[in-house]
DNA sequence: TAAGAAATGAGGAACGTACCTCAAAAATTG
DNA sequence: CAATTTTTGAGGTACGTTCCTCATTTCTTA
């Protein structure tokens, strides 16, 4: 009726609990045939390790590290955000995440950071960085070490990474497409991109699939070359102002990245809130009001608190060397309008110990 | 440096280890000022109890139930899957989960087993059901005997259920309505509305929030008089034809419930697959084909998965009488269309003991 | 201030697993 | 077959908490 134990298994397979110690745990010095009798019983009985027992002998704790950009991006912040509120809950199960922050500009920071963790005393690193032959080389080096690492956000595929948590930006960029293109349905015009900057590996590939799809889908669109803004508000005002000036017949804006209260301030300043079918990314406190006031129309985003759970279920899952479950951690690339935006998160988190 | 424990917060408030496992507990028998010298130092010292420990220590195992009405529901189907899959991997923590399934057609025998549950073998019940005088009773008793209960993807929010996992049906409706209007622009004409039946709650909320986006915001689109299949292929040929014949500007569809198949087929036999825009709700394998193949334009979903850990999640924080974390419990309204489908869910779960 | 009640302390057993040591048994080798 | 190696058994301690008992101290109140 209960769940069976080790001692169980030990009964059931004739053997001594030290034996099945040693097979549960792949300690040395048994003979195969033991070993599948254990095995059997394993199975017979239908035993499930007790994890919460099993770490509690073991006393282990997980450290993990956590390293995100420095800088004021809203979606870094949130994320930065969430993974806090994320490792205080998983505090109860023995996890203690460090949240560090790295100077974007030089990569050499972060790499001499990431050559720094030792496997003792680090059991984990969820890294958001983009993929220069400096991270590479160190995300393979301490790899090397033994230390699991998952590419958070943006994806580090040839690094060797064990996982990477986030969604799909191509994806994101045809979604982003088709909801353009729907909502344009018997226009005809063209379409600015505005980007901060087009380095970035996420920016270039939802521009590949935004253009995949107007291309094949909507030729009654035109996406024109993306506007650079390098994250000044000036940069934007005159960019898209020339633009508008150059082009009278844009009908839709797409927008890679951030800049979404500059664009508003310029939209309102001209007049032209409300004119153009507007697409952006992430969910922040801007996109939100932006959503909610009908300056924007859609947000193609992934859930930071998603993103801050899955990557540790993941790290802690990788540590213990057990299989993660795959359908849990696929994340969604979710598609935000007014009608489908999730209450205001509440600011007061209670952890109480009672 | 490492962990403090309960004997670190004795040592700390200066009383012993017993009076703070009374504060601990809430325990009667503790001044009122020895109470707080505790919780000082348990502030003083950020001590978070180890749930590993005290689970096991309670050596408390939680045995949950999860009733879902009978037939073949496509939904329901997934989520009792998607339910089994989450238990499987809530085992190692201690929780068995047993997934009952009731007539929908007699609410009496649900009515019977919710009464015959005692606080003694159920730690907590997530129950999918319509919100009857019967059902409403049944949960009234089964939460005065201590049982907590949550209500799964439709609420009872006259029952004083703990929690409802799921989501806002209005809201998925104004969702729907949304794109709906939106895929539409430029054209005029009428929307025809399917159900399978307006006796359901969440049917009539979702058409609801449907109507009220259509009058207020795409005044060119005319929503029809809800068709009720009452699950029937054939009658949704009918009354669908029908309808057709009468009113030949229909430029949408609108599919509050099940009936995806049928439909498809039926516009299949008309050369009719593609000439409107088709908007519905939950990713079955039928939607997703739809999806696929470019018939059906958008669906409106809540994710079983989620579900299904959300339920568990909940019901073991409230046997617990511990705080649930607002932010990871709130389900969001899927917004899912060809581009951001998530992949095939994979079959083979291999859950290994070693 | 003495009797009674309330609060606190000391100690131990238990939960299921990990990990250790030492001795005994079994298998392998020359 | 004896010597050696390998495998197995027996038993203990530890992890951090819960929950129990019984003794002692401290506070109330008549």
């Amino acid at each position: 009726m209960t769940r069976p134990t080790v001692n169980d298994i030990a009964r059931e397979a004739g053997v001594s609990l030290a034996t099945v110690d040693r097979v549960l745990n792949a300690r040395p010095g048994v003979r195969a045939k033991t070993i599948s009798a254990v095995n059997d019983a394993i199975t017979r009985l239908g035993y499930v390790r007790d994890l919460a027992a099993a770490n509690l002998a073991r006393s282990r704790s997980y450290r993990m590290i956590a390293l995100l950009p420095d800088g004021d991006s809203q979606f870094v912040q949130t994320l930065a955000e969430a993974l806090t509120e994320a490792a205080a809950l998983a505090a109860a199960t023995r996890l203690r995440l460090d949240l560090l922050r790295y100077p974007p500009e030089d990569m050499h920071v972060l790499s001499n950071l990431l050559a720094g963790f030792q496997p003792e005393e680090v059991a984990g690193v969820a890294l958001m960085a983009p993929e220069t032959p400096v991270i590479r080389d160190a995300v393979r080096a301490l790899r090397q070490r033994g230390i699991p690492l998952v590419a958070l956000g943006s994806d580090l595929p040839n690094t060797g990474r064990d996982h990477f948590v986030g969604i799909d930006s191509h994806a994101a960029g045809r979604t982003a497409g088709v909801l353009m293109g729907r909502f344009c349905r018997g226009l005809s015009g063209r379409v600015l991109v505005i980007a901060d900057s087009m380095l970035l590996r996420d920016s270039i590939e939802r521009r590949r699939g935004f253009d995949e799809v107007l291309l094949a889908d909507f030729p009654a669109l035109d996406v024109m070359p993306t506007l650079e803004t390098h994250g000044s508000a000036d940069q934007l005002r005159r960019a898209v102002g020339d633009c508008l000036a150059a082009t009278p017949d844009v009908v839709g804006l797409y927008l890679l990245g951030s800049g979404h209260r500059a664009l508003a301030a310029f939209l309102r300043d001209r007049g032209l809130l409300g004119r153009f079918v507007v697409i952006g990314h992430e969910l922040t406190p801007h996109t939100r009001q932006a959503l909610m006031a009908g300056h924007l129309d859609a947000v193609i985003a992934q859930n930071p608190g998603h993103l801050a759970r899955s990557a540790l279920r993941v790290l802690r899952a990788k540590a213990d060397r057990i299989p993660i479950d795959e359908g849990q951690e696929q994340l969604r690339i979710e598609v935000v309008i007014r009608e489908n935006l999730p209450a205001e998160p509440r600011e007061d988190q209670q952890g109480d110990a009672a």
